[in-house]
DNA sequence: ATCTAAATTTGACATCGATCAAATCCGTGA
DNA sequence: TCACGGATTTGATCGATGTCAAATTTAGAT
């Protein structure tokens, strides 16, 4: 059996992170014993190196994935043949999972954003175990509720904040809940904050010195706020 | 028992039509015997005029609705008190439903846009009922599905089109599928249609006139489509 | 049919963010 | 450490949309 180094696909090598990760997943975390056991047997793990497709746009839906680690920017392309990021998903994420009950076609471009290790889920597999056990039909509402609630986050944050506020309140989220001066470092490229925020990338980049004026530094991946207070302003 | 011409509230004055929709709903159209009479037990139908509040950011989410006639906004405040909508929902739609699992506050501002009826679901109750029955548990998922769907193509669209393009968007979804002529009536004031995609009343009124020349044209709430094919290119 | 208030359109700006190109920075691998 | 290539920033410009005010239209009530 051989396997490239663009694509390995095994239930094996998953290390302790990613372990890690995938039981906190809303699909994992609250089951036990044999739904445990059952969900995690329609699943399989995947790595893949960056700016791999993983699925695109109008294919039949056939899985839906976990991000363990890395980044998947799911994209549609305007008629220009434009690409606009739609989502971008974090280790933790779930994605297409609304596919389950939504659809049977996938409805924009997936591809990784970095080197990433995905949990794939075989959607026929998971609706035939949600209707059987109780709780992994409720672990699907946990996670369809709390990705419901980001993505209408996602639209009062596009409709109501300039591109400055909306790095603010990133860089908020990330921040130590006092006052007092901050540093923080990115996860990622600068090019996926962009796609986060619905911002092309010299806009984010003017967004961050806008936000020099209010104490905000930027060297490379390190951002460091002067004050935190004063961010929340903005 | 008194009752004011604001608010009633009433399991039993459902006319025909609010009782098509109530019955067309993610939420009961799948359910059948013991599962629709329980799941219509948690409901209560409530019937509001125009601009009532039906719940405010950061109260207590103790409901879920769906329209069954009229329409809601969902909207948030920006830091200079200025609305914007989030969301128009019309009949057959649900809102707040996320918040079964998702978390126990409204997260924006709910308010009528026409005299509207609602159902009211309890939130506990339909909780409680979902761990108990299969049907109604993927009644929830199903509605969630749908719902994620729509706001992620909510997102796109913002991201993705420009406003003529919104709304040429928009009227191609009321329009006959052959590609000749057409004539829809917007069902709302042209307000509501500008804050489901979007726009600033202004943005609207500008992207119809520059959809003149696409041939469509607009009197009152009545929109004349020239030719249905054309306005697909735009 | 007429009147009135509300909704919509239009005009004139101001602003924001996208775009393209060029310069600079940064991280990686040798 | 150095050099390279990709990422980011900056500059210049343009187009799109928000904003405010005024004109006009529409819808509903009398």
């Amino acid at each position: 059996m051989e396997e490239t180094a663009d694509m390995m696909n095994s239930n094996f090598k998953l290390n302790n992170r990613d372990r890690a990760v995938l039981m906190k997943t809303p699909f994992l975390t609250s089951l036990t014993g044999n739904s445990l056991v059952r969900m995690m047997s329609t699943m399989s793990v995947i790595s893949l190196t960056n700016r791999k497709s993983i699925f695109r746009e109008g294919e039949n839906a056939d899985a839906f994935y976990c991000v363990l680690s890395g980044y998947v920017r799911l994209y549609q392309l305007n008629r220009d043949g434009r690409e606009a990021d739609i989502r971008i998903c974090s280790p933790g994420d779930t994605f297409a999972e609304c596919l389950l009950y939504g659809g049977t076609k996938y409805r924009h471009h997936a591809q990784t954003a970095e080197a990433t290790t995905l949990a794939r889920f075989d959607m026929q597999a998971v609706r035939d175990l949600a209707d059987q056990e109780r709780d992994i039909a409720k672990a699907v509402i946990t996670s369809l509720s709390k990705h419901l609630i980001t993505t209408m986050d996602c639209v009062a944050n596009d409709r109501l904040h300039t591109a400055p506020q909306r790095v603010a309140n990133y860089i908020l989220t990330r921040c130590p809940v006092d006052g007092g001066p901050a540093s923080i470092r990115l996860p990622f490229q600068k090019n996926l904050l962009a796609g986060m925020l619905g911002l092309a990338p010299e806009a984010l980049s003017r967004a961050f010195s806008t936000l020099r004026r209010t104490g905000v530094t930027v060297r490379g991946r390190v951002i460091q706020v002067g004050d935190v207070q004063a961010l929340r302003e903005i």
